[in-house]
DNA sequence: CTGTTAGCGCATTCAC
DNA sequence: GTGAATGCGCTAACAG
């Protein structure tokens, strides 16, 4: 059991200086002699000082502390994302709260709640489950903010986001210099900002191909692998011509590769397929994926990083979109 | 931008009574009217009133947040590991602080110092890159402290293990039922304590069925995928007879897949995988990998709710070790 | 360069 | 059942 912590009044003391000299020597602030500070500090070493953050927190109303809001940890896209941000905050010397919301909005309600009551300085949301309204709402209670692939804005707040209308452009580029004429789109689901966006290129590519898009052969699916198996057949039973399919993301991709071997189509031979993250098990799978890899922890660390200058209260120069690169692999 | 948040001194003046009969109201403590409570929480609500966690924690010297120290988030078992132990936290309205390692000791140590710092209330630690002596050290500066496997134990530190010897039993005698009569075990690293309790198994299961283990059929590794399948090559060149490897885990089961495949071997035909874990993607390689389930969001609960006993000062009977669970897929 | 005073927002302890 | 003092550990603002 720890014996009481030491205060930095108890190092004051054993030092027989004042309690300010041992703040301000430990803080590196300036009004210390140099040789005072050198020993102060040594002794609160010496003495396991440790300070309290909570009483810091409480004294300056900043608790160097920050929070993380997403859907669900086990998903390693947010795993990542979190690891990249967490790696900034760290160097930084701050500490986030992680919380999982369980794809639940009441959960990520009580979620701002409790941060609220951490009274961190500022938070990172991504893939937020509340409606536009009440998301903008949580995220103005807080200090300073950065959505991740979200277009919300307001004072404070910051956005950063992947160029995912890009990346799918080019994953329909690359098909058709590959020669392929019949290309599908399995799209995710409706509600999600990333998924619009990914339509919206796939659309542009099409027609920028000289092509035009046909709704046979778009296909929306829950982002499972279920959901792509299924969203194949019915694609496939559409349009039998078919001889590419783009998917919303990777564990679609993988579900896709599944409905395409049911029904006996070989990939690539007969069928192009291309998904979208570039998540670890995207090489594994046979044949493996290709895909648009996006920067997930690039991502992280860039959120992370515009939430310190948004703390700091620096001007941001408007962010520019991360675009994702594509990953030629046997699937395509 | 909020504007500036009330305090608990706020609502006591708006509600015409003291400050204390909002904390007691507010923190379901005895010695309010009924009728004074009710009308005091609605106002509370009303006002948008939150309490600080941060004076709270200064005045009471329990901060309601917990610590969970890992070497890498990105790593799907500590992920969901956390995930499990963040959803029973969340549940007593505790908040915590995940802190990713990036498999440094020195890292490490900064976490450690920083959770001090933070004062919280308990930590959860996995897979420490610390030598045990050192660990002990950390982890008896905290209250409370929750060891995933690990065996180092002390006043107010609690152990929560995987069953990792047992589940390796289960394995091989699963093999030996499919008439293999090879066994061959890819152990990890060295330093690791499951590495070491899974080599155990491996061959007091070669004895229980009347085989004994020889060295040649053992190979140690880096635990991924470059590893497994330099690993398998090593004990085919060695011992080309062999009709089945154990795999330290999935990750390196997937290598032995790969490596099994480069040498022309068929699976399970020829050689028989097993790995450990079940990480999503082992039903998805070809061929999907039998494996020893670990129910590692089960892991992540149990540790939690054993610090959240060891935290309200609870004795604790005994853990026993969680068993993982065979699933059988092609590869065995 | 150093020390003193006051207060951050809340809960504990005692009075009433 | 309610309220008034006191302090948690630290820093901001001011004094010397």
């Amino acid at each position: 059991m720890a014996n009481k912590r030491s205060t930095i009044e108890d190092v004051a003391r054993v030092a027989g200086v004042s309690l300010m000299t041992v703040s301000r020597a430990i803080n590196g602030r300036p009004g210390v002699g140099e040789e005072t500070r050198r020993s102060v500090i040594e002794l609160a070493e010496r003495m396991g000082y440790r300070p309290s953050r909570v009483a810091r927190g409480l004294a300056t109303r900043r608790t160097a502390t920050l929070g993380i809001v997403f859907p669900d940890m086990a998903n390693p896209f947010f795993a990542i994302l979190a690891k990249g941000a967490t790696d900034i905050a760290r160097a930084a010397d701050l500490n986030v709260f992680i919380m999982n919301t369980d794809e639940d909005p009441e959960l990520e309600l009580t979620a701002f709640d409790s941060l609220i009551e951490e009274h961190i300085d500022g938070v990172i949301v991504a893939a937020s489950r509340l409606p536009r309204r009440r998301l903008l709402e949580q995220v103005s209670r807080f200090g300073s903010a950065v959505l991740v692939n979200s277009d919300i804005g307001g004072p404070g707040i910051a956005n950063v986001d992947v160029d995912d209308r890009w990346g799918i452009l080019e994953a329909v580029k690359h098909l058709v210099a590959c020669g392929r004429r019949r290309i599908a789109f399995v799209a995710g689901p409706r509600e999600s900002g990333s998924a619009r966006r990914r339509l919206a290129g796939y659309r542009a590519g099409l027609v920028r191909a000289g092509m035009s898009p046909e709704p046979s052969l778009i296909e929306r699916c829950i982002p499972d692998i279920e959901g792509g198996s299924r969203a194949a057949a019915v694609l496939l039973s559409r349009e039998p011509s078919l001889d590419a399919i783009i998917a919303y993301n990777d564990i679609t991709a993988i579900g896709v590769l599944r409905g395409l071997a049911e029904s006996g189509r070989r990939v690539p031979a007969d069928v192009a397929v291309i998904g979208v993250d570039d998540v670890p098990y995207a090489a594994l799978v046979r044949p493996s994926l290709t895909t648009l890899k996006v920067d997930i922890s690039g991502l992280g660390r860039l959120a992370m990083g515009v939430l310190l200058e948004l703390r700091a209260g620096q001007e941001l120069a408007p962010m520019e979109a991360i675009r994702p690169q594509l990953i030629i692999r046997e699937s395509a």
